[in-house]
DNA sequence: CCGAACCTGTGT
DNA sequence: ACACAGGTTCGG
């Protein structure tokens, strides 16, 4: 369910929230939450603890307790929230409590020394942060090197931090490009277009702090329980058959890479001559 | 590269 | 009953 900007969204509140306050104990409801501790050894190494920090790493959210740090990926359906859900898998035992829901427990928490986690999985090994000012095009020239599919490019974590599937489509759409074009035939120009679509679709998204696509148990909601916004901002995802905001076009849904794939066929041209060459294909970009 | 698996819930 | 879901990992 959740990516860079629903995360961002998560780490913020809980943030506000919670930072300073001391964890007293913890509950551990669901055992294959924890990746690499036991619930005692987890429990011996917070309890008592201030909360120093929350972090976040790609779509990892980083609870800083002085040497330690606990990292968490929600997956598809985890969620932290400060009233129990209907799925509650960890309680956190601070005034408030806050409490990790996660309907399909495909959540995972990872104990790490706060020094080393950065070289220590499940951080080692990720991608360039997006938002980050170290962020440049050179750099984004190098993630996009290679044949692969932009898209899966786009959503591979060890390339790039934080970018799922829906963003992915939406970033794609916003910079005019095919899902499917291979990452390193992008021109100069197309690459400064990919990374300023890729800096805007995730601040903007973070701003309306996130999407919740259903009503679903397991759909992402904000620490207080409030949808996101961004949903009603989608330009392609989950809008098949729908006309393109931008040229009016029908916007299709393919099975690209295992995952649901939309795009708009005409502001998203799969032949790269055109663009290229600045003829053929005269479409009107969305603005 | 693809599909299956991990889980549960929802929508057709 | 069956397909599908924001993620990741594993095996073929």
């Amino acid at each position: 369910m959740p990516e860079l900007p629903e995360v961002e969204t998560i780490r913020r509140d809980l943030e506000r929230v919670l930072c300073g306050r001391v964890l007293e104990r913890v509950e551990v409801h669901e055992p294959r939450l924890l990746q690499n501790v036991t619930p005692a050894e987890l429990t011996a190494a917070l309890s008592g603890r201030r909360l120093e920090a929350v972090a976040r790493r790609g779509k990892f959210l980083i609870f800083v307790f002085g040497a330690h740090s606990a990292v968490v990926h929600l997956r598809m359906s985890g969620w932290f929230a400060l009233r129990p859900g209907g799925h509650t898998r960890m309680v956190w035992h601070f005034r408030p409590p806050l409490y990790f829901d996660d309907v399909r427990r495909f959540g995972t928490l990872h104990l790490v020394s706060s020094a080393a986690r950065a070289r220590r999985p499940p951080l080692a090994g990720l991608g360039p942060e997006p938002l980050d000012e170290g962020f440049t095009v050179e750099v984004l020239a190098r993630v996009c090197r290679g044949r692969r599919p932009l898209k899966n490019v786009l959503m591979d974590q060890t390339r790039l931090a934080g970018i799922g599937n829906i963003y992915a489509c939406e970033i794609l759409h916003r910079a005019g490009l095919h899902p499917g074009r291979p990452a390193q035939t992008l021109t100069q120009t197309e690459l400064e277009g990919l990374h300023r679509a890729i800096r805007e679709v995730l601040d903007e998204a973070i701003a309306w702090q996130g999407s919740t696509l259903g009503s679903a148990a397991g759909d992402y909601r904000t620490l207080s329980g409030a949808r996101g916004g961004f949903q009603d901002r989608f330009r392609v995802y989950a809008r098949a058959g729908a006309p393109c905001r931008g040229c009016g076009t029908a916007i299709l849904g393919e099975r690209l890479a295992g995952r649901s794939t939309y795009f708009c066929p005409r502001c998203q041209p799969a032949r790269q001559a055109a663009a290229l060459r600045g003829r053929a294909c005269s479409r009107s970009r969305a603005r």
